[in-house]
DNA sequence: CAATAATGCGAGCTATCCTCAGTTTTGGGT
DNA sequence: ACCCAAAACTGAGGATAGCTCGCATTATTG
């Protein structure tokens, strides 16, 4: 059992579990997940350990809750790029850029809590399951605009999975460890480029000069 | 300090540097890496703990030591692929087609294992370093047959380490947690598609001949 | 065969996660 | 206003895991 394992049902209790998350948010930025102790973070929130242990059943609950807020809030950033992109409709390449901007401003906006989450942190079943669910959310939305523009060729589903996975990887890479030599414009600049081109129509088979 | 703490300079002691790692593999795989406590892996080492310390300093480093291993085989079989494609001098989808059914290859030949580095362990900053140099290297060599066959654009490196990340990280999606209604083979289709189509050259289709 | 270095040992120290029995606070019913 | 059951809170301490350290054992050197 991940899930909180009681509920709390009053104002003061909402408090606490407020006041938990944000401490352990603090420290685990500060300190690193490993080298926090859950003593620490119930010191720093102001309630005692028993407290704490009464809404998270183990110290990794924390993190996926603070994992899952974290992606919530990047999924209704990512959200408003496509709803402007519903009423804007533009061309695939614009699309694609505001996309790229956004995985971005989400990764520098935060780059503690980013790198907290996707670097440091060991990732229970249940972190990576919201990741893959977030993802595919995202993929989605892409899909459908892929789908209007007619491009993405025969399986837009798959392909903007891929997108979104490849995106993510690539803006990641490119923020915390650019290429030597390289400005981080120039890498996602580079990164947009490449899924233009490989989104874009003509969608053919070019079977040229050999086989499979 | 996460390198080892002491080098064993005798068969005996490189036995025993072996046997703790072939413990750890197993139990790690088999219980998780929270789950195996390091006087289990001793005993199922058949040395004492304080042996086990003194050539590890930490729980953590017989993870970065089994990745290390784990990175140097995939980096092996990677690096056979270009050798070859050196030998062959293929075409892109070909080369293409080769490095991913490769870097599939090495998810499935060791499942376990490839899950508990890649989506268990808490990964540490020596971790995150040697994942991006074993990248690098790929993306070096891929950058060489993208130059010899005139595509990848003005930056053949940058868009190499890209491909590398993108392909990584769609191969790891495609075969953990495949879209529904979809084969494997179909997805990795789709991710050799999407990357043809991303580094091929539009413009000049000139057959390479023989430039640096 | 000393003498010295390398290796091996394992009881136990330290520190952390987490429990639980008991206390305090809250809010709805009378 | 008052009562009292449910909710919330408390913190000393149990259980356990990572790791140390002084000493025993084995190998190597001169």
């Amino acid at each position: 059992m991940l899930t909180p394992r009681k509920r709390p049902r009053q104002q003061r209790s909402r408090e606490t579990v407020a006041a938990i998350l944000e401490a352990a948010a603090q420290l685990f930025q500060r300190q690193g997940h490993a080298a926090t102790t859950t003593n620490q973070i119930a010191e720093r929130a102001g309630v005692s350990i028993g407290s704490l242990y009464q809404y998270f059943p183990n110290k990794d609950a924390l993190l996926v809750e603070l994992a899952d807020h974290h992606l919530n809030a990047a999924a209704e950033q990512i959200a408003l790029v496509f709803t402007r992109a519903a009423e804007q409709r533009p061309a695939l390449d614009r699309l694609l850029a505001d996309l790229v901007r956004c995985v971005a401003a989400l990764h520098t906006d935060r780059p503690d809590l980013h790198r907290l989450l996707f670097e440091e942190a060991p990732r229970t079943p249940e972190l990576v399951a919201r990741f893959r669910q977030a993802e595919r959310l995202i993929a989605s939305a892409l899909a459908g605009e892929l789908r209007r523009l007619g491009v993405g060729g025969p399986a837009p589903e798959m392909n903007a999975l891929f997108a979104v996975q490849g995106i993510e990887a690539q803006v990641h890479g490119a923020l915390l460890d650019p290429p030597a030599g390289t400005s981080v414009a120039d890498c996602l600049r580079a990164v947009l480029l490449l899924w233009e081109r490989a989104l874009a129509e003509p969608y053919e088979h070019r079977r040229a000069s050999s086989a499979p």
